[in-house]
DNA sequence: CAATGGGTGGTTTTT
DNA sequence: CCACCCATTG
């Protein structure tokens, strides 16, 4: 490795690089101390200077994007083929890849299916259905996120049905706590109901060949501790973010370590902000434990923000009673203090955040751009007030997270096209798939068809397909004919993707075949932008293609899903392979000759575009690759290990920071604490006295993680934003390694923006009520005058204003829908008004109808 | 039996 | 603004 890399880390940093690969090795990093550049560095080092094989070291991370950041940087170092050797990816990609190579190992299919959130959710509904009688005599009612949380919890603690089952058997092995509750209490009726629920879920799931995100690590932990040669490969394995593994993770690393026990973690106690997903801090000590040489090495120094921020966010932090203190350091001077203001509402708050945005520009003279604004939030709903005040003002703005790509139902319904292709036995694919666009199969249909195959133990589709094709009696209300327009595309697909046809040519042909164009046009009232994210979605199928195919050129490649160790090391070394370790249930014979081609057939293009799409959280849309000069809306969660120039976090009150929810308190100071640090230049900490609190106004007080800090150490924030004086801009541009505004422009920036905020902000307009947005004038404003535009023909229609999704981010521009339905009376018109209480005077295109008067509200309204 | 529309209630955080 | 439940209609 160069000299240079070396050259501008500290000395710690360099110890860390550095370090014998041999001995365990913890890094305990503070925000911006440079984790991720030690990290890659050491890699880079690993592989030049310890003369360890690429494709030996195993980089795992919390999240795809983090994955994908340390490739793009590793690329810069190392160069893109010899990191594209990298066995990289977070835990659950990477079992999921190892997981398809050694199905029959763990004595599962290799076509499983990945089950999501969803999916999950609909599963635990229908078993919950079965219990619902019996609970609702004792006034019980389980929702199935509850159900689903706690199930998730056992298994991410590594318990099976049964253990929780005996431990409800056998008091003894109770939890003191519960050993209180008498038998047959409410309590244990919840608790059996809920292991019983646990046992049926797992059942129906094996059932469906699938598994769920926590199956994913369950089964893997199986795979690399029963099968040693698995994960024989590994010389290295790097952790980042380590403070939120949870046992399983734990566990996967040390089985994947077992080998060489070579471990290096990165991590920080007080950024653990996922416990409520299972994650344990005290991993950090099991380490310890387990690898007693392990060395801790402390990174320190925070190279991101200013002296007053990094203040601010330590003494948020330090809060905490149970915390192990720690000290950071800056280089930076101390800069503009972070600001703590106080709102009246939440429109307030957000109109505050998209002028000062503006003023910020001017001010800076366009050092500062979009993308340099994050805006953090504790949970994602309370994006809308922000997104509806950027869109008022006309800053382009992103929202990261939210309701996911592949949550949507425009998508979903493709994939689940697609997934029944692959995995005939995945029901929730079936169900969806066999009635879209609707075909006259309801309920009743879909569940005789689910019966027969549970009976006759086939796939639904199988059953579907017999009976096309009259194998098989057609059921009582005939839906032979129905099935036509569904079984013949899903045959036709199949053989291509069994050819290996690209995922994004079969998603084209199924569009066709199923029209499904016509049916969002039919369906949806803004068809044009689900079409655009199922356009989206044959991008991301591309776009895996073009990496994917690329990678399988390489003999030894490591992207997820890609070929990797076991095959080849099979052939490498076959006596030394564990024969016995095969299952009985008939696959047993495979040897490694027949595997390579079990294995063509096994990894269909097809098969490894649905693993992606079901663990990657978000795509990059065509829009924001075109233009990435956006401010970012996203949750606090989400915001870990990324940076931005400016951060604004509102809502910092009770019930949001911490959220009343919580069951850690802690948890939540520091997720407010990860959330502070990710600002480098500013940080702006707002609170509304009152906000919307599902339809009504509450009063709000300000967070006691704020308050108690804001009581012992007055000085830490600043009432007002800072005036971003010449040096404030010298320090902000040190900060930020960028060359310092010139003046002149600033000038003018600033007069120009002072002379048209009146215009554009009309926030800042005179004598408003705190009210004024929510009972405009109803003169002023519109609403719809139907004739005009509307006679001519029968349907009937809703307008919105601003469909306000995040993929179609026109908001506020009245959309028409009609549905064609010719046999309504031509009178009949019925509109609905989504009304955001920011939108005052929406821009209405000339085409549509003109509006006569509004109706004051703030929630939709019926006309 | 299926489709549709209207009404309603409810949203932490994520692989 | 979704997902869900219900009533009505085809």
């Amino acid at each position: 490795m160069q000299y240079s890399h070396l050259q501008d880390l500290n000395q710690a940093q360099l110890r860390a690089v550095e370090h014998d690969p041999n001995i365990p090795l913890q890094i305990l990093a503070g925000p911006g101390s440079g984790k991720t550049k030690v990290l890659t560095t050491r890699i880079a080092h690993l592989i030049s200077q310890r003369s360890i094989e690429p494709s030996s070291i195993c980089a795992v991370t919390f999240t795809n994007k983090a994955a994908n950041e340390m490739r793009e940087r590793l690329s810069k170092l190392i160069g893109m083929e010899t990191t594209s050797l990298i066995r990289m990816g977070t835990f659950h990609a990477l079992c999921a890849m190892f997981l398809r190579r050694h199905a029959n190992l763990v004595k599962l299919n290799g076509n499983f299916t990945v089950c999501d959130s969803d999916e999950s959710k609909k599963i635990v509904s229908k078993l919950l259905k079965a219990h619902r009688v019996k609970l609702a005599t004792k006034a019980i009612t389980l929702r199935e996120e509850a159900v689903l949380s706690l199930i998730s919890k056992a298994k991410s603690k590594g318990h099976s049905p049964d253990d929780v089952l005996d431990m409800l058997e056998d008091p003894s092995k109770r939890r003191k706590a519960q050993k209180k509750a008498d038998i047959g209490s409410i309590s244990a009726l919840i608790d059996q109901t809920i292991a019983t629920l646990y046992r049926d879920y797992e059942r129906t799931l094996r059932d469906n060949n699938s598994l769920d995100f926590d199956d994913l690590l369950i089964y893997g932990v199986r795979l690399f501790r029963d099968h040693r040669k698995v994960g024989k490969w590994c010389k290295h394995i790097l952790v980042d973010e380590f403070q939120d593994t949870n046992t399983m993770q734990y566990e996967l690393m040390q089985h994947i370590a077992a080998a060489n026990r070579c471990v290096t973690i990165v991590g920080d106690p007080d950024q653990s902000i996922y416990g409520w997903r299972s994650a344990e801090v005290e991993n950090l000590q099991r380490m310890r434990q387990d690898f007693p040489s392990t060395i801790q090495i402390l990174l320190e120094h925070n190279y991101r923000s200013t002296g007053s921020i990094l203040a601010a966010s330590v003494a948020i932090v330090a809060q905490d009673k149970s915390r192990i203190p720690k000290t950071l350091h800056t280089q930076h001077a101390i800069g503009p203090n972070p600001t703590l203001q106080a709102f009246p509402s939440e429109y307030e708050e957000a109109t505050f955040i998209a002028t000062e945005i503006k003023r910020l520009l001017a001010a800076t003279g366009d050092m500062l751009k979009w993308s340099d604004f994050a805006v953090l939030l504790r949970y994602n709903s309370l994006s809308r007030a922000i997104e509806s005040a950027l869109q008022q003002q006309g800053i382009p703005n992103r929202v990261l997270g939210g309701h996911k790509f592949f949550e949507r139902s425009e998508v979903k319904d493709i994939l689940a096209y697609m997934q029944v292709i692959d995995n005939p036995q995945f029901i929730p694919a079936f169900s969806r798939a066999v009635n879209t666009p609707s075909r006259g199969i309801g309920e009743k249909t879909i569940s005789e068809m689910l019966t027969r195959a549970a009976t006759l133990n086939l796939s639904p589709l199988e059953v579907a397909e017999r009976i096309y094709d009259e194998q098989m009696p057609d059921i009582k209300p005939p839906v032979r004919r129905k099935l036509k327009s569904f079984i013949e595309p899903i045959k036709n697909l199949r053989k291509l993707a069994n050819n290996g046809e690209l995922p994004s040519n079969l998603i084209r042909t199924l569009l066709d075949l199923i029209h499904y164009e016509n049916h969002l046009k039919k369906t949806q009232p803004d068809a044009d932008s689900r079409w655009d994210n199922v356009q989206e979605l044959i991008n991301f199928a591309r776009e895996f293609e073009v990496n994917e195919s690329s990678n399988l050129q390489l003999p030894e490649s490591p992207l997820p899903g890609e070929r990797v160790a076991g095959e080849n090391d099979w052939e490498d070394h076959p006596d030394e392979f564990d024969h016995n370790a095969f299952d009985e249930d008939g696959i047993a014979e495979i040897k490694p000759g027949a595997n390579s081609k079990l294995a063509s057939h096994r990894d269909t293009p097809l098969r490894l575009f649905l693993q992606a799409s079901m663990l990657s959280t978000d795509v990059q849309t065509q829009d924001s690759r075109a233009d990435n000069n956006k401010v970012t809306i996203t949750t606090c969660h989400a915001a870990k290990g990324l940076e931005w120039p400016v951060v604004f976090v509102p809502a910092v009150e009770k019930g949001t920071f911490p959220s009343s929810r919580a069951e850690d308190v802690e948890e939540e100071r520091r997720l407010l604490y990860v959330a502070c640090t990710r600002a480098q230049g500013l940080l702006y900490l707002s609170h509304s006295t009152g906000r919307m609190v599902s339809g009504e106004t509450k009063p709000q007080e300000i967070s006691e993680f704020i308050w108690v800090v804001k009581r012992s150490t007055p000085g830490l924030f600043s009432a007002t934003p800072p005036n971003l004086s010449r040096e404030d801009r010298t320090l902000l541009a040190s900060v930020l390694h960028r060359d310092a505004p010139d003046e002149a422009k600033v000038s003018q920036r600033l007069e120009e923006h002072y002379r048209t905020a009146g215009q554009t902000s009309w926030s800042s307009r005179p004598g408003g009520s705190t009210n004024r947005y929510r009972q405009p004038p109803s003169t002023s404003n519109f609403m719809p005058n139907s004739d005009a535009a509307l006679t001519s023909t029968s349907y009937q229609g809703n307008l919105y204003f601003g469909s306000r999704t995040r993929h179609q981010p026109h908001a506020f521009v009245l959309q028409r829908r009609l549905h064609q339905q010719s046999h309504i009376n031509p009178v009949q018109i019925k509109y609905t008004l989504f009304l955001e209480p920011h939108c005052r005077r929406p821009e209405v295109p000339s085409s549509t109808p003109r509006l006569g008067k509004l109706y004051p509200t703030n929630r939709t309204r019926k006309l």
